[in-house]
DNA sequence: ACAAATTATATCGCACGCGATATAATTTAA
DNA sequence: TTAAATTATATCGCGTGCGATATAATTTGT
């Protein structure tokens, strides 16, 4: 039986499993990352400074797919709690980059569980992990180049 | 070259793309959704009203994998622009009936070109789609039954 | 050189999403 | 029956995400 408003059936809709297991996944990291006195979106900022080290401020936004107005109150946050340090690029001013305090880079010890636990409490195969990973970086790339192309 | 942080490097996690292609998604559905005056989150919860009339909002929570301290406020705004109506249930006055209004079902009709559009702007295929739609579907799916088994 | 355009960051206001908690209505149990 | 437990909704406070806009620093064009 075809009806016309099928295509707004929730269940006919992929933005809303994405949203939904996004969501889940993001509540599942909150005991864990309490104990690091960290936010989700802090945490992946996080991991961006334990692998570079020091980044500036719209390398990150990049990264991340983030805007200013999510990371400059976020990286405010992160230098209160002592994890981060900020300063102005000595070439260019305008450009702010963030280092990694002491107390921040100990950290990355302390959150090398943090993905194990995860895996344990999400439902799902490691080949429809692998899956859903290449799928979801297939997206993500496509839009890349689109922007880069649009930015010309 | 193995490095024990390679498991926190941004890379290896599938939480980010997840939370990335989310964002994105509900990014491209803004400038749509803002012709019909909903965000995402009303539109998804205009979409179970569109197909089932009536719903409660414990039902409308557990079907949006949402609490009620997001859907109060969220139908509190549907109500203001007067897509919907609340009514305590005459039977268990703890329930809140929720139905829609003449102007909240006549909005069905003008959101039938979204899934459209936002399919035109993602770049993905068909195939991917439903990979991507089943897998995490998947997810929910397992999570809902451990919660069910928890709540006997 | 210097005004205009561009770029990077910051600010503002709004709407979630969530844990914790409060309140109201119903059910349960002694 | 009536006090305690349970259930459904609401409130509170915080931290995002985001479009729009402002500010500060640099680059560009003449």
């Amino acid at each position: 039986m075809q009806d016309k408003y099928d295509v707004i059936r929730l269940k006919n809709q992929l933005c809303f499993p994405l949203y939904a297991v996004s969501n889940l996944i993001i509540r599942k990291y909150k005991p864990l990352l309490d104990k690091l006195d960290l936010t989700y979106t802090q945490y992946i900022v996080m991991m961006v400074l334990w692998e570079k080290g020091r980044v500036n401020e719209k390398i990150l936004c990049q990264t991340l797919s983030l805007k200013s107005n999510t990371m400059t109150p976020l990286l405010k946050k992160l230098e209160g709690k002592g994890y981060i340090e900020k300063a102005k690029d000595t070439g260019d001013g305008r450009n702010l980059v963030i280092t990694l305090t002491q107390s921040g880079n100990d950290l990355r010890d302390k959150a090398l569980s943090v993905p194990e636990c995860i895996s344990k409490e999400l439902y799902i195969s490691p080949e429809d992990a692998e899956l859903l990973y290449r799928t979801l970086y297939k997206i993500l790339d496509a839009e890349k180049e689109i922007e880069n192309e649009n930015s010309l």
